[in-house]
DNA sequence: ACCCGTTCCTAACGTCGTTAGATTTCCTAA
DNA sequence: TTAGGAAATCTAACGACGTTAGGAACGGGT
């Protein structure tokens, strides 16, 4: 059965090149250029062709997001090669905001509420898994507890993107809100650290 | 002359009411549902009267979004008449996210991109200023000398609006949320704290 | 050689922001 | 009191959007 098989070859083909289109269109023209007739001239076919690929433009869209924290997922892991375990905290934050400047449409996309709340705590997961996994591996080296651990991760999950946001949200620029990640940071672990004992218990509050 | 004086309060009369329509009109049902024919619906008007009050819609909008800091002004400067510095800055942060909790879609147009960096940084100043007048009295009642203050404002700005969005971008509920953010400032305040030496030289980082 | 399923396109629907032009309303001034 | 003109408002339309319906064209299996 080759016919079947090349077919579907073809399909999967152009799904990934709608796929491309968008994502090219989306960086480098923002969203608001992302419209299904502009991708259906790019990859030289009719509109209603994108729909027998994607439900509708969310799904697209989603696809979009997913693809986003892959790349995010990729930066992180080789970020996280850095042995010392407070430079690879702020390797990360700086790193985080990085993408967010190389990359702002697509980041916007990615924190955007348009895109159902599920879907995208799915695909972010795998990125905050690597901040735990830092978080982890940084509490142990300090002998620090974490009085909670959870939250800590979401402070850091929330800093991040915060600070990241500064950078075209108001007048930081990227270098300031990537330079403002690792000093927040630091400070964050600093604090973390003081909340703990000499003896290693967990924090008080 | 009266007649001409009554006609610009009308004037103004309509403009009022067709911000607060939209108001509503976003509030309850969100950014999808704000269109030009639906606020001009409500204040039983057709489109195009609309466009005698405001150049477009993003002007329109604008305004939504300037409201929304002032609203959320005026509920800082009751928190911040707490006279405890630590709780002041602790409860400017639960503050803050619960605005972005109550409400959610002001909150989220208040810091879409779609609306122009200047003029989001514009309307965001004065709510920007309180967070600097608070910081510094932080900073006088403990005998910290920041090492960069903006620097320490901007942190304290990204960490916030990274908090408040986990309640709407993850799966962290309002109440979370508030929470988090009072821990994220304590542990920051902390971490600033420990980096000023007892003699209250600024920090070397 | 025919047939049928897949693929694709044209045309259209309803909605959006926005503008043009006609129509109505209402003050002013002769 | 009425003629004129500015202001206010409406209807109709334009172009673009997401999306769907219906038919044409293609291509492998009988």
């Amino acid at each position: 059965m080759p016919t079947s098989t090349r077919r579907a070859r073809e399909r999967a083909n152009t799904r990934d090149q709608i796929i491309e289109a968008a994502l090219h269109v989306l960086e480098t023209e923002g969203i608001a250029a992302l419209t299904i007739r502009r991708i259906a001239t790019d990859v030289e076919y009719s509109a209603p062709v994108v729909y027998q690929h994607f439900a509708n433009k969310d799904a697209l869209v989603l696809e979009l997001v997913a693809h986003g924290h892959r790349l995010m997922l990729s930066e992180f892991r080789q970020a996280a090669q850095e042995p010392d375990t407070d430079r690879r905290m702020t390797g990360i934050a700086s790193q985080y905001v990085r993408f967010a400047g190389e990359h702002p449409h697509l980041f916007q996309v990615m924190n955007d509420p348009v895109v159902d709340a599920d879907e995208r705590r799915r695909v972010a997961e795998p990125v905050i898994d690597v901040l735990k996994e830092l978080l982890t591996s940084w509490s142990a080296a300090h002998d620090v507890v974490l009085a909670d651990f959870d939250q800590a991760c979401e402070i850091l999950w929330g800093t991040l993107y915060g600070i990241a946001s500064l950078s075209y949200l108001g007048s930081v620029g990227n270098d300031r809100a990537r330079y403002l990640a690792e000093q927040a940071l630091r400070t964050l672990l600093l604090g973390w650290r003081t909340e703990t004992p000499a003896n290693g218990r967990p924090a008080s509050s």
